[in-house]
DNA sequence: ATGTCTGCAAATCCTTTGCATTCTT
DNA sequence: AAGAATGCAAAGGATTTGCAGACAT
């Protein structure tokens, strides 16, 4: 990734800080990451970096549009870079599986939803929940 | 609705209580309700009622089928009567607005990712995050 | 009578907030 | 120097749990 964020972050008046490279670099490395999981890897590196900063910095990087959040079940949400999140999460009710499939699979519903009700849907965001192949 | 769940919850060793019809009951009154919600419901007819027993006649609820929750945000989830159920719904990112669109918009999908990935979608579980026409 | 269910209070998990200090600009 | 960002501790909301007493069977 290149560091153009950080004149983006300058241009708006923010700072760039450590704390916000290594959180970046987290989610990078992470995949489908809670907040919990990516303070813990930010603290591999930095010991000392606080969960609430890493709290206010996704929700900075998200605003950025750098990163994005899903909920894939009961417990906290899980980030990812928005680069690589072209895609869907199937989450399996029955072993817990998160499989990412490609979006052309939803393609003809966002198409009917956008004709048929108006609806953009956020693809990125969404989560289909269900039973995967192995446990059906 | 008709009272066979009763015989349901005995016939498993459960037991019907004046709390567990109340909670199905404010379930049915109501419409994309959080367990708060619901409590304070079942309140009007019987103070007292605890919250943590409403969380945990939800769950026996569930258990049983008759209703089911979706997650329609960030905060509570919502309780539905499952027979209810039979839309997926849409919620807008911008106006917060809910849309409960016909499960047939979503048909398409649910064949191709059985089809494709094996995968059985849960559809009343299905919410889906974007804009609305009206905020687009 | 037996064992389940409830209410209560406390605990837990996840997230946010206030504030003094530190750091980027 | 000015103001933004951090760490810390405390507060907050949602949910779960342990337990003694109440209730359905």
């Amino acid at each position: 990734m290149t560091d153009t964020w950080h004149d983006e972050l300058r241009a708006r008046g923010y700072r760039v800080t450590p704390q916000r490279q290594l959180v970046l670099e987290a989610v990078s490395a992470l995949t489908h990451a809670t907040p919990e999981e990516i303070c813990a890897k930010v603290q591999e590196t930095a010991r000392g970096v606080n969960i609430s900063t890493v709290y206010r910095t996704l929700e900075l990087l998200e605003e950025l549009g750098l990163v994005t959040h899903t909920h894939l079940g009961h417990g906290a949400p899980t980030y990812h870079l928005a680069a690589d999140a072209d895609h869907v999460h199937l989450v399996c009710r029955s072993c817990g599986q998160i499989i990412e499939a490609p979006p052309e699979l939803v393609g003809d519903m966002v198409a009917r939803l956008d004709q048929d009700m108006g609806f953009q849907t956020d693809v990125h965001h969404l989560t289909i929940f269900g039973r995967c192949r192995d446990c059906r």
